[in-house]
RNA sequence: GGGGGCAUAGCUCAGUCGGCAGAGCAACUCACUUUUAAUGAGUAGGUCGCAGGUUCGAUUCCUGCUGCCCUCACCA
């Protein structure tokens, strides 16, 4: 529901335009970061400076006050004295609010308890608040108002910032990484026409001039190894996807995934790529232990990370053979999985994410999945039933995926026929023949990977919901919520 | 989609076994020119998520709806 504007807001808003204050000037220029004051003060000495920022409490004393001011950079004191200020401006900070943004020029110095303050000896009104913000205390705990209205949540939070910050940390270290190995950053088109390169189901959307349904893109993967064929040989994108699937705490419709794709290697060069990029960035945030805390856990990004074969977690998990189609079913069977429709691979398959998955706590690369599951990896040169794979999972999910690409143009198209032909809305309708043409002209040999950033930065964040490190992340519209209605010149 | 739970002041939360709606913080007024969760005194603030039903009376009990959380299913 949108709240009022309390009339004591609208009050001073107009008491200060009849004083002459602009209550949204343009301009305010050389402010200093205020996070850097503290180390600026020199005993015994007034060190001029300028800061700006949000006024996030006000402690008033009779005729001078003391506000805390708040900018990214972090929080300093300033000290109004109405002697100083003068009487002029002294009125105008009586029309002040938590919440309105101010630059102060001053000079910074410790008061008698030692306190770093900057001494005011004007200032400016930036921009006049005129909702209040959420309590100083408590903080916002209502995840509906923390996640519709983000902004009151950073701005009331010490902890969420760092969530972010450290979010696009992570992601400036993966592109100085992968930039560092020779990879370009490509851009490829998020409107496909076929929605290819996972199992997903996909957004709808139409193009108005062409006529056209479109699909928003659920993997980056089809274009990226076009651009193989082009002969880029290194290539990567860091891009939304979107998957019209359930929400839950490891689930947002839009998220971001990393795919790049390196010719001339395969998924064992992958395998060492990632490996390198997951304990680089463990040790970056967590220092040479490479342990990671998880909630209760601590994660141990030590490489090299254990190598585990689909086949022998099944074995040792789920007390059976991968290729003993009866005893998979029996069980299947016991342990209650719906088989219906699915073929064999698939079964085992539902075993693994129940037997299998809920025991791979630290990294672990599981490797020489079926083939049967994999339509877009090659197969292993000793046996053709496999493929060369690999699925790391941290902390019981899967954070990244990769193979040796799949660049036989007939054994794709065989693939492609056989996914359509299964009828199922999480693969395309039809076989995407662009891109086996493409093939058709040659894509070298190559390894590619895909990794989910967003789960990512939930264990380099210890956070436990993906809604906690997407700024903005997909709620049902809100009953009053959304543009206000206007009446429309006709 | 199934199951369970939550929704009370701007924020964080009490509460009513069905009988005038409560606190802290924020806001407003007054006092106070070095406080830092400033302090002291006072004031105001509510369709108790929405719509029905039961009842003399519903914020409370019942039904439906909306939104959110947890969980299962699908998925990364």
């Amino acid at each position: 529901m949108r709240t009022p504007i309390p009339a004591e807001r609208l009050q001073k808003l107009q008491a200060l335009r009849e004083k002459g204050v602009d209550p949204y000037p343009r301009l305010f220029e050389g402010a200093e970061p205020i996070g850097g004051f503290r180390d600026r003060i020199v005993d015994g000495a007034m060190v001029p400076v300028r800061a700006a920022g949000r006024i996030t409490a006000i402690r008033g004393h009779g005729k001078a006050a003391f506000l805390d001011l708040k900018d990214r950079s972090g929080k300093i004191q300033v000290y109004f004295k109405k002697d100083t200020l003068g009487d002029a401006l002294y009125e105008v900070y009586q029309l002040l609010d938590l919440g309105d943004f101010i630059g102060v020029d001053g000079e910074v110095a410790k008061t008698r308890t030692g306190e770093p303050t900057v001494f005011a000896k004007s200032f400016t009104l930036l921009s006049k608040s005129l909702q209040p913000l959420p309590a100083k205390w408590h903080g916002l705990k209502d995840v509906q108002i923390r996640y519709r209205k983000r902004y009151l949540d950073l701005v009331s939070s010490d902890d969420v910032p760092k969530i972010f910050l450290r979010r696009a940390d992570v992601i400036r270290e993966i592109r100085a990484f992968l930039d560092g190995r020779g990879f370009i950053e490509v851009e490829t088109p998020v409107l496909h026409s076929i929605a290819g390169g996972a199992t997903a189901r996909p957004f709808v959307t139409h193009h108005n001039a062409l006529d056209m349904d479109l699909f928003m893109r659920i993997a980056l993967e089809l274009h990226l190894k076009r651009l193989l064929v082009g002969g880029l040989e290194r290539v990567y994108e860091i891009g939304r996807v979107f998957r019209n699937e359930g929400i839950d705490a490891t689930h947002n419709p839009e998220f971001t995934m990393l795919e790049a794709y390196q010719a001339f290697t395969d998924f064992t060069g992958m395998m060492e790529l990632c490996e390198t990029l997951f304990a680089n960035l463990a040790k970056k945030y967590f220092g040479e232990s490479r342990r990671v805390p998880y909630g209760e856990l601590e994660l141990d990004f030590t490489p090299p990370f254990p190598r585990r074969t689909y086949r022998d977690l099944l074995r040792e998990h789920a007390k059976v053979d991968l290729e003993d189609h009866e005893g998979v079913k029996r069980v299947a069977r016991e342990m209650k999985i719906d088989v219906a429709g699915l073929d064999h691979y698939a079964i085992a398959n539902e075993i693994f994410e129940e037997a299998v998955e809920p025991t791979l706590l630290h990294p672990t690369f599981v490797t020489e999945h079926p083939v049967a599951i994999c339509p877009l990896a090659k197969t292993k040169a000793s046996d053709p039933t496999i493929a060369e794979r690999f699925e790391l999972f941290i902390a019981h999910k899967e954070l990244a995926n990769a193979f040796s690409e799949l660049n036989d143009p007939i054994d794709q198209e065989e693939r492609f026929r056989k996914q359509v032909a299964s009828g199922s809305d999480e693969v395309p309708k039809e076989v995407d023949v662009d891109y086996v043409v493409a093939l058709e002209h040659g894509l070298p040999p190559a390894g590619g990977i895909g990794i989910g950033i967003d789960r990512l930065v939930m264990l380099l964040t210890n956070s436990h919901n993906i809604r906690e490190v997407v700024l903005f992340p997909l709620l049902r519209r809100q009953e009053g919520e959304g543009p206000i209605e206007v009446e429309g010149e006709e």
